[in-house]
DNA sequence: CGCGGCTTGTGAAAATCTTCGCAAATGTAG
DNA sequence: CTACATTTGCGAAGATTTTCACAAGCCGCG
């Protein structure tokens, strides 16, 4: 498959897709195009998707409980190995095999289970505690639901999901006038 | 508050919040800086976010039910006057005082109620179709949460949620060595 | 093998975005 | 009213990203 038509599928050009596979290697055929299979296997090795990621979910609220249920989580290697809620109600409810423990045992399961993310689907009010104490035990990167930015070591990436936040800028693009982006 | 103090509370510096704010206007005073009352009032005029936004929901699964209990979309200006499913079990049930309708009916209530945006919280397969439905019956902006790219017309902005991408980011990030961003 | 149609990889040019630096305002204190 | 400590708005400089353009490599064919 050429450039051109890889392109096509995203939302760029022949150009710009050669010249960001290049940042990272020359993975092409003159004449030829790239091999999709091979792509797919170097580009997952570079974006660390070959290996299987262990995840915990803190919240299992409605969010917590739509994201446990995707299916696609565990089909791209990403491991829901913990559920934490602070609402005794719902401590030791299985989610299918995986039970829901009190929060306070977070850091014992993040350093047992050497847990690399951790998904914040709790109430802003104690995003930033979790993440906190998250981070304190080893944790290597966080999504954050909660509508707050919150506050971590700059070596912790931290990936935000603000749905409120993607609305507005749907609104924006319509009142601005037309144009998509 | 100076552009100086904005910075701080975004990611960004104080040059760029000026020349940001530039854009669209001369709203601080020299020696003074910018007063949040009036920033806020100007600015959500200029996202539009000083109207409500009469938005539907497709899709009454997880996803779709995590965001319609949502609490900040009413207060944020979004009001949800329609939900839509394509399993009969679920059509006529409420939710609130909004209740689920069959999915034929999608393109009728778009024009009866001049629908501003469409929430695509429906399985990949069906995505695209509910989107020509939507664009066609007058819709003007889409948010996704299947895992496709639709293709609508350049006039339509879409905006996307997908949270794999969102995780695999995480992981480069993690990968590629320590530094947020 | 040599030729011709394709496509990559990559410097160099063009466009865009960010930072710098400072004149012009603004308020305050004396 | 004047001197002074601030802070904006904005042109110009600097940095980064995107696009262009083309030599070099690859394949198939005769």
């Amino acid at each position: 498959m050429s450039s051109e038509q890889l392109a096509s599928h995203g939302h760029t050009t022949a150009a710009q897709v050669r010249k960001d596979l290049s940042h990272f290697g020359s993975f092409g055929k003159r004449g030829l195009g790239y091999s999709i299979e091979e792509l797919s296997v170097r580009l997952r090795a570079i974006l660390g998707l070959d290996r299987v990621w262990q995840v915990v979910l803190v919240g299992a609220g409605r969010i917590g409980s739509a994201l446990f249920e995707y299916p696609d989580f565990k089909m791209r290697g990403y491991d829901c190995v913990a559920i934490f809620d602070s609402d005794p109600e719902k401590i030791g409810v299985q989610w299918g095999t995986t039970t829901i423990h009190s929060s306070e045992r977070l850091e014992a399961v993040i350093e047992q289970l050497d847990v690399d993310l951790v998904i914040l689907a709790v109430p802003a009010s104690v995003a930033q505690e979790i993440a906190d104490r998250a981070v304190e035990a080893g944790v290597r990167g966080i999504l954050n639901f909660a509508p707050v930015q919150i506050k971590v070591p700059d070596s912790i990436p931290v990936e935000d999901v603000n749905l409120v936040m993607q609305l507005e800028a749907l609104s924006f693009k319509i009142t601005r006038g037309g144009a998509g982006e």
